[in-house]
DNA sequence: GAGTGGTCTAGACCACGAT
DNA sequence: TCGTGGTCTAGACCACTCT
């Protein structure tokens, strides 16, 4: 929220401080000095308490390290459990080219299992989106998506996006967080048609609740072929 | 309120402060007033930029909350990504009672793979540890954990623990961030006999390479019957 | 108007690392 | 010895909330 100041003619002086910084250490290899806190006093002019609190902000982003008595430092990156990724992501990191075909797309009114998932009460309007995606023109998996339109008004009406997360992403409802659930399974007949496989063949279920703060946007169900699907997580954070 | 300080005899200041308050907060609801920061520069006579210290290092852990205007408050417990768990902490979750039979335990030298999962060179010395798990006596699934020998010497003559991560927690290598890989597969023939399944029935692989800080300290494959197993995990931060 | 957190100053002394 | 970050002081003004 601070950052926004920065675009404005009298920006904090903590902010230009951190943000000057910054434009110093991106991209700097790891253990790469950062400037003095006495040299920052001195560039600004500001007192010494504030070039720290500039400093500390960096710190506990993970882009700064201190080591007394020696200097300020670029840290080496913290891993960190994974950002949310999207199908199309995640094909990307694979190196196949993610297609998706919109099988189905309306207003639905939510049942009682997507209802309690999506926060909302039974018979709300949700949307429901079904799609078939392929990978490097394979088919790869189906993924019914369920949304709170409440959320999303006239989505429906604008044009289907290509990339779920990058359209929320754009209304500054990216899901952030999730709660998944993943199984084994056979595929049915239905999905074995779409899917091009023989009933019966190996599937992973995976399910996920997705949130942006304290609002749930997207439940999905996805179901996709064993045999070229392999899901790949980090988990955790390095203490 | 000096009784808390006795213990430390030459704590510094703001870490008396930032304990001080930590007593007094954890166990209280989400939302309590913590004290106001003007108060604490009263009770302890120290400089404000002391006290905002202390309670600015309690906002970065998530205990406290602040807001202008109003005060600092306990903050509502942020979501985080999933701690590690271990298959006896996830049985017990789902009200289970985890058992575990082992099936092998030696050194084995590291093949290719293990060698570089686990970074260490091919012929190493490794742990290999084979489990048939059951849940409420039921077979569950079967893990074949490999560990680096030289982090954990004497393992395998210390008598095999109950918990895996227990034991690295006791030599301060608890994994805490991991790298996994989840598919759906059937089982084989020898799979299907321990696990009491007919070959060819669902079930779904999960491999892991475990670190704490930067050593490799697990790496493990579990195949786990798809009737009765489902994973649940937590993704993300909230932001 | 009183109280809160947010920002900021202009100094100070300390322990530690490098030279 | 000199420079570094770590700690600390005793004030100040601001924007904001609550009553």
């Amino acid at each position: 929220m601070d950052d926004l100041l920065v675009t404005e003619g009298r920006a904090l002086k903590h902010v230009q401080v951190r943000e000057y910084v910054r434009t110093l250490v991106t991209g700097a290899a790891p253990g790469s000095p950062a400037p003095s806190e006495r040299e920052l006093v001195h560039r600004f002019g500001v007192a010494r308490m504030t070039v720290r609190q500039a400093m500390d902000a960096l710190v506990v982003e993970g882009l700064l390290e201190r080591i007394p008595g020696r200097g300020t430092f670029v840290a080496r990156p913290r891993r960190t459990a994974s950002r949310l990724t999207s199908y199309s992501e995640e094909m990307a990191r694979r190196g196949l080219l993610p297609e998706s075909q919109t099988l189905l797309a309306r207003r639905e009114q939510a049942g009682p299992g997507v209802a309690r998932a999506l926060n909302v009460s039974e018979g709300d309007a949700v949307i429901h989106w079904r799609r078939l995606r392929r990978a490097d023109a394979q088919p790869m998996c189906i993924e019914d998506a369920y949304l709170n339109e409440v959320l999303i008004p006239g989505f429906l009406q604008s044009g289907m996006p290509t990339s779920l997360y990058d359209a929320l992403e754009a209304r500054g409802l990216r899901p952030t967080w999730a709660e998944d659930s993943i199984n084994a399974d056979v595929a049915s007949e239905d999905e074995a048609e779409l899917l091009e496989l023989t009933p019966g063949a190996s599937v992973l279920r995976h399910s996920r609740r997705g949130s942006a703060g304290e609002k749930v946007v997207e439940v999905s169900r996805t179901v996709y072929r064993a045999d070229r699907f392999t899901m790949w997580l980090q988990v955790g954070a390095e203490s």
